[in-house]
DNA sequence: AGTACCACCTGACGGC
DNA sequence: TGCCGTCAGGTGGTAC
């Protein structure tokens, strides 16, 4: 799930459970998880100090320390958080885990150890090293539209490249072209300006959408793709049935009637 | 520059 | 029931 809307209901959560408590200790539960730092400078960095604020971009969840730096978190293709408090109730691939000298517990639950956990001076400094796009919502039309008239590929892959927007990933990507209705194999180049404008404002729906609705599929609404994207269900504009062809190397399920190919 | 493919990992699922 | 291939929403590297 992990893509900019299921990451920003992370940073909601994180900032409604974890904020301001002193951090007693933290352990790297499994060493795979880890960026540049090392389990023993991460534990070492945590202990004795207190979650200040979070912020996201794109896919990457930061979390700044009293006293300065930011733990930064990447969820992979599984990875999620769970605050609790008796370790009954640990979450079942717990990687990295804080406690609180309040009682509770935070864990970051990554299944196949695809996520990340690491230690950065600043949000600013990983964007920079990454050279991460600009988050798509933080973007007005001219902004949007500039670094797309510049590629020459399929729009699908362009929406997805993390350098290009942060934050895409391919079940929104998807979802972005079902709504402006472009088949996921169109070339970039095609586009005119009146796609562009309706491809930024399916941009910003899909995700503010999704943001509203926690990132959860039962709560999206019935004009989505997201909740029939896995099997070949019925199209939401009633259109006949969703197909999956291979896009750049990834899966993309779309209508074939409402995006068709040109 | 773009794309196709592999690798990293675990686990679920369908076919036999 | 068990084994096996395939697939999954993440990124990153390679070769063409």
């Amino acid at each position: 799930m992990p893509e900019l809307p299921d990451v920003e209901v992370f940073k909601r959560y994180l900032n409604s459970t974890a904020l301001h408590q002193e951090i007693s200790s933290a352990e790297v539960k499994n060493e795979k998880v880890l960026g540049s730092a090392s389990a023993r400078e991460l534990e070492r960095a945590l202990a004795g100090k207190s979650f200040e604020s979070a912020r996201r971009h794109g896919k990457y969840l930061f979390v700044g320390l009293d006293g300065g730096g930011w733990l930064v978190l990447h969820f992979g293709m599984t990875g999620y958080l769970k605050y609790f408090k008796e370790m009954e109730d640990e979450p079942p691939h717990d990687r990295f885990l804080v406690n609180f000298g309040n009682g509770f517990h935070l864990a970051f639950d990554c299944q196949r150890m695809l996520g990340k956990v690491d230690l950065v001076e600043s949000p600013e400094s990983l964007i920079e090293s990454e050279r991460l796009g600009p988050d798509p919502l933080a973007l007005d039309f001219p902004a949007f539209r500039e670094p797309l008239e510049r590629k020459k590929g399929a729009i699908k892959s362009a929406l997805m490249d993390q350098r290009v927007f942060a934050g895409i990933g391919n079940v929104y990507a998807d979802e972005i072209l079902f709504q402006a209705r472009f088949h996921p194999k169109t070339n970039s180049a095609q586009l005119d300006e009146n796609d562009l404008e309706n491809l930024f404002e399916a941009t910003h729906h899909v995700l503010q959408t999704a943001i509203e609705c926690s990132a959860d599929p039962n709560e999206m609404p019935d004009s989505f793709l997201l909740p029939r994207r896995s099997e070949e269900k019925e199209c939401p504009r009633n259109n006949g049935r969703i197909e999956k062809v291979k896009a750049s190397g990834r899966t993309a399920y779309y209508c074939p009637v409402c995006q068709p190919e040109r």
